[in-house]
DNA sequence: TAATTTTATGAACGATCCTTCAGTTTTGGA
DNA sequence: TCCAAAACTGAAGGATCGTTCATAAAATTA
């Protein structure tokens, strides 16, 4: 079953030229908007192609069907924040414990602000079909490679488990997405991100050396 | 525009036999199941009403759309969890900060726990019409809450800003999601209500006396 | 028991939507 | 310039779904 929801989505075509290259990004694009300004339900194959500037038929020819849309983004858009995840653990490795968690949690909220927009309008889709299984996979190469760094602390011989990395993590997802549907000015982001380092750190340098 | 959200989803008629009773109650299961075994797109009026063993036109005698059914069952568990938080907050009061912040958030977890599939029904119908107003209403009874208790805290007289106080609100419902999405067996969730705890308690006691 | 109110039924209507495909237009190379 | 491949069009098929209403059954009242 692992195998249908792959090539169910898979895209039916490739463009080759220019023309058609843009025609996709168009209908991606639309897709979003059309997530944000009219919600899940009321998103149509032909709604997303008239906003794209194309007709449905064109729409069918990159896509195999409705969900493949959504799924396309949301895959693009998790991809993009794990690659910024991963980056901030492989630059943190060897650095001291706090400043390991600072550089990930401003990287990670960085690359979420970055396409706020589409992190928002993919909370309405996250449970979709297909929804879950990215995110768990994304959450997953998040979890291992803060792991991996998290061993290289030289300041601490014991480093987090991995539940305590989950907890680290959903609460910064938690908080992320609060502030991004609460559509928080660039102050308040500021503000999250300071915080958001504060209470990872301070929750990190308690469950590895008891009560700082 | 708010007066129509309102009276759009009222419901259409009250039971007053024993039997109607028992068949809105039907319903409102039927609802929760099938969001959970099909999902909110594969939700239809016809499905519902054939699982709560009635027919459509039954239905609708009580609820006047299709959103109801979803907006009545996510406004009762939302009352039942901010009612939980809120009588937290009243034994919580003039006792200890690091006491305050344990009760609360012991009673949170135990009230999202006690019906863990509804809560985890609502993740997928929270972005749908009426759900952002309701979950914006929740969480604001909630701060609301938690602020009075804060300020009668004996042992700091600088009490956590609204800001903190959301960010803590926002962690504790992220892990809270994150745990419940992973099917979580009761072990975990009693490590989750110990993390949690700690989690918050650190950071309360961080953003109230600086490093503690 | 008879009358009235409450509750339940489910076929049918109207509307929306996903998807296809036969035909047209555009592009890029020979 | 000409042609084959690529890209685009949009009307129409087929299916699902939300909602209504005329009718019937059950419960309550007189």
């Amino acid at each position: 079953m692992a195998a249908d929801t792959q090539t169910a989505f898979e895209p039916r075509k490739t463009p080759v030229q220019a023309r058609a290259a843009f025609t996709v990004e168009a209908i991606s694009e639309a897709t979003i908007q059309v997530l944000l300004s009219l919600g899940a339900d009321r998103l149509t194959t032909t709604r997303v192609a008239e906003r794209a500037g194309v007709s449905v038929g064109t729409l069918y020819q990159y896509y195999p069907n409705k969900q493949s849309l959504l799924f396309a983004v949301l895959e693009d858009h998790l991809d993009k924040v794990t690659a910024a995840v991963e980056a901030a653990c492989e630059r943190g490795r060897h650095r001291p414990l706090l400043e390991m968690v600072r550089e990930v949690v401003t990287r990670f909220v960085d690359a979420k602000m970055e396409r706020a927009d589409i992190s928002m309008a993919l909370y309405r889709i996250a449970a979709e079909v297909g929804g879950p299984a990215l995110i768990k996979r994304a959450g997953q190469r998040q979890r291992k490679a803060l792991e991996a760094m998290l061993q290289t602390a030289p300041d601490t011989n014991s480093p987090p488990d991995r539940f305590a990395i989950e907890m680290m993590c959903s609460a910064m997802g938690g908080a992320m997405r609060f502030v991004l549907e609460a559509g928080a000015p660039p102050a308040m982001v500021r503000k999250l991100r300071e915080h958001l380092v504060l209470l990872c750190q301070w929750y990190m340098a308690g469950v590895t050396g008891g009560r700082p």
